[in-house]
DNA sequence: AAGCGGTTAAGAT
DNA sequence: TTAACCGCTT
């Protein structure tokens, strides 16, 4: 994944830094890698679809660390993967193979009746759906926790955020495991943070700026670093064989132009060159340079930065590998996470009764799309009339699940009955039956098919930050102008018991 | 000296 | 899954 072995050859510019740093500062999330993470908990859960709470295990993972970035006064804001790019399907296909592999075998362990085995393999065999993206965001709303759905890359999203002002929606910095980001020319990523925040950062300019550090970026710009990356190998082309990071580093070091660079390596290793890598290198410096990007501010997507004249001479189509140009509402529906950015079909919805065209927007479509599409209306079963007030409903007759395992975090949920919530306006406030973040308030039936469904009405902030007993401000969260009642003193302990144990 | 395949140890949840 | 290391090859 990413730039192959870019963060060891720029060892000597990471710096170990605690997240602190940005106190009072806005610092952009790459959601994908927490989500897969977060994910390693519950892999069977995911993998065999269990209903039960330990399916949504990721949650509480990304919860606990945007409470801590919350605890030292950081503004998180998380950025999500969109669709696809093209030149990146084969990098998803072969990701996509492995992890069916490794899902048969942990099935043929499972059969053998060898559970941990199975677990390891599930743990290979996850893959992030747009339904898990989602049932997250649902929760990032509810807490007023910022977020932006990419049209692709969510890197690409970030080194954009990277690039603007704090007042204009920027981030100061990026936390990621993901070397791409460097490649976008992100200015500041942290790296391997850890549940307290301790991570290992890169600054760009700082390389650049370096004198007398090897090895040395003194004579490089950002064109000339991203060249040395697609180079060195990505996942939108594979290296020349015998071309490594630090032949990539020499040759931009010595010509200090990429043509000279390419013309070069024709001469020395043609012989082993694909035809057409001349095409495919400027395609991925130009995804690199140039990726489509959601400007909030227009409600448009935009290119990462302008495109050059080459570039702009070009047809739509041809265009295409930077992933095909989607509509002003298109791209604002897929930011704010009403759209799912590989089907094109709304999360809250029955397939059937979606009336969105599905626009192929992607050669290859995420894997497991069929979560995204037949189950992305779990748990939900609502009216799709627009305009309709919408009553939700919890199904009483649904066991909670491993309530062993959440004596404490039941008391989380309210047990009044028969308080109906009307909600027209949130159409997509809707959260698994048994989040743990929320606790939730139950409705009855008005009127409709409607079967299970929860809404949120109340939101907890958790403490999770093990060295400290201070208690992040509890910021109270209402929909629908309901004023949400606290019992956060009297639940505060039992949150805590309870979070110091996962 | 660097790339690269293979192996092994450590890390996370 | 990554990181580090070894040994062989270019």
């Amino acid at each position: 994944m990413g730039i192959k072995d870019l963060l060891r050859f720029m060892k000597p510019y990471v710096e170990p830094i605690h997240i602190k740093k940005y106190a009072h500062k806005r610092v952009g999330i790459d959601a994908y890698s927490w989500l897969h993470k977060g994910a390693y908990s519950c892999s069977m859960e995911l993998c065999l679809n269990t209903e039960g709470d330990k399916k949504y295990q990721y949650i509480n993972y990304c919860m606990h660390r945007i409470n801590m970035l919350r605890h030292h006064n950081i503004t998180p804001v998380l950025v999500f993967d969109g669709g696809n790019i093209p030149c990146k399907a084969l990098t998803e296909q072969q990701r996509h193979s492995k992890r069916k592999d490794n899902r048969e075998l942990a099935m043929a362990k499972l059969k053998e009746g060898d559970t941990n085995a199975a677990i390891e393999m599930f743990q290979r065999a996850v893959s992030i759906t747009p339904l898990m993206a989602h049932q997250l965001i649902q929760i990032l709303r509810s807490e007023n926790i910022e977020f932006v759905v990419a049209p692709y890359e969510a890197d690409a999203q970030l080194a954009y955020l990277s690039s603007l002002d704090a007042d204009k929606g920027g981030i100061a910095a990026v936390i990621s495991e993901d070397s791409d980001l460097l490649a976008y020319g992100c200015s500041s990523v942290i790296f391997k943070m850890d549940r307290y925040g301790n991570g290992e950062e890169i600054v760009i300019d700082k390389v650049f700026d370096s004198v007398g550090r090897l090895p040395s970026f003194l004579h490089f710009d950002k064109e000339l670093f991203t060249g040395m990356c697609v180079l060195a190998g990505c996942d939108f082309l594979p290296s020349v064989p015998g071309i490594g990071i630090a032949k990539a580093h020499a040759l931009v070091s010595k010509y200090r132009n990429l043509d000279r660079v390419l013309s070069v390596l024709k001469y020395d290793k043609g012989d082993q060159m694909p035809k057409d890598y001349f095409t495919s290198f400027r395609e991925a410096l130009a995804v690199f340079q140039h990726a489509r990007i959601y400007d909030a501010d227009s409600k448009r997507l935009k290119h990462l930065t302008p495109l050059g004249e080459t570039l702009l001479n070009y047809s739509d189509e041809e265009l295409d590998f930077l992933g095909p140009e989607l509509s002003s509402s298109q791209a604002s529906a897929i930011a704010e996470g009403q759209l799912d950015p590989c089907t094109m079909m709304g999360f809250n919805e029955f397939p059937s009764c979606n009336g969105q065209p599905k626009k192929s927007i992607a050669v290859n479509n995420r894997s497991m799309k069929q979560e995204a599409t037949t189950e992305g209306c779990f748990p939900i079963v609502s009216s799709s009339k627009p305009g309709t007030k919408k009553i939700t409903v919890v199904d009483r007759t649904k066991p909670e699940p491993s309530l062993e395992r959440l004596s404490n975090l039941k008391q989380l949920i309210s047990p009044s009955n028969n308080d109906i919530h009307v909600n027209p306006a949130k159409r997509s406030s809707v959260v698994p039956n048994n989040n743990p973040f929320k606790r939730k308030k139950e409705s009855t039936v008005l009127n409709e098919c409607a079967t299970e469904h929860s809404e949120v009405t109340e939101v907890e902030d958790l403490e999770m930050t093990p060295n400290s007993q201070k208690s992040v401000e509890s910021k109270k969260k209402v929909t629908s102008g309901k004023k949400a009642e606290s019992k956060s003193e009297s639940n505060k302990n039992t949150i805590l018991n309870f979070f110091s144990r996962v």
